[in-house]
DNA sequence: CGCTTTTGACCCGCGC
DNA sequence: GCGCGGGTCAAAAGCG
């Protein structure tokens, strides 16, 4: 099995635009070599990870120009994270620019824990809907069976104004025994709530992120209406 | 013992 | 203004 990879990770690979096709900005600067090679692929270039594989004994033979060609890309490839660090940064209201530069678009849990006081209990939504959040729901990703929907959504902002979002909507089959609503996807969730909605005698889960207390990317799960052995 | 899940209560948007 | 219903919180329970 593939290690587990958080939806964290995967917000900072891929967020979409306001009418277009996905963005795909991995940011791999600093990060160790160990990742899957599949990671490489999401940026459509070559990353600073595979250039310095490439450097680092992949290629013994390598000539003095062809590694001042890989340092010229290398350079290329820093600037260009370094924008889309900018961009995202940007985008989510500069909270990327106070992490740690080690490329890491999101805290690692044991280090977000966040010196802000806990919100109480009471706290008002606006606390917890003003921050700056690409507000994406991805479900079931790469589930297979799943026939995916993307539905544009008005995210207001705190400044008042609108930001079209994606959500993606998949259906994939399970055992109707299983009563768990829990959907391998390969992503760590953190289930923090369930209802059972009106239109629906089945129960909605609700999951959270479980890569980082700041990322808010979340997922809901039921069963389809129509065949229980479908979740939606 | 620490992390995750469960679940009842609460908050808030929306329609009437 | 009020009630409904979806979404979220957080204490308690469960689990490894």
């Amino acid at each position: 099995l593939p290690p587990a990879r958080t939806v964290a990770e995967a917000c900072m690979c891929c967020f979409w635009t306001m009418d277009t096709a996905p963005v795909c900005l991995d940011l791999m600067v600093g990060r160790p070599m160990d990742h899957e090679p599949s990671r490489a692929r999401c940026t459509g270039t070559r990353t600073e990870a595979d250039v310095a594989s490439s450097a680092c004994g992949r290629a013994p033979s390598m000539t003095n120009d062809e590694a001042k060609i890989l340092e010229a890309k290398l350079a290329q490839v820093s600037e260009e994270n370094r924008k889309l660090t900018e961009m995202i940064a940007y985008l989510y209201g500069n909270q990327v620019s106070r992490q740690s530069p080690d490329g890491e678009g999101q805290p690692r849990a044991s280090t977000a824990a966040s010196p802000t006081p806990p919100a109480s209990k009471k706290r008002s939504r606006d606390s917890m809907d003003t921050s700056h959040s690409c507000d994406v729901e991805i479900s079931n990703r790469n589930v297979g069976t799943g026939e995916a929907e993307h539905v544009d959504v008005d995210s207001p902002l705190s400044n008042g104004t609108c930001r079209r979002i994606k959500v993606k909507k998949v259906c994939t089959r399970i055992d109707p025994s299983d009563t768990s609503l829990v959907v391998k996807d390969g992503y760590q969730w953190r289930k923090y709530g369930q209802k059972v909605t009106r239109d629906n005698p089945s129960p909605r889960a609700y999951f959270r992120c479980a890569f980082a207390p700041s990322c808010r990317v979340k997922k809901k799960v039921q069963r389809s209406a129509e065949d229980s052995s479908v979740v939606e």
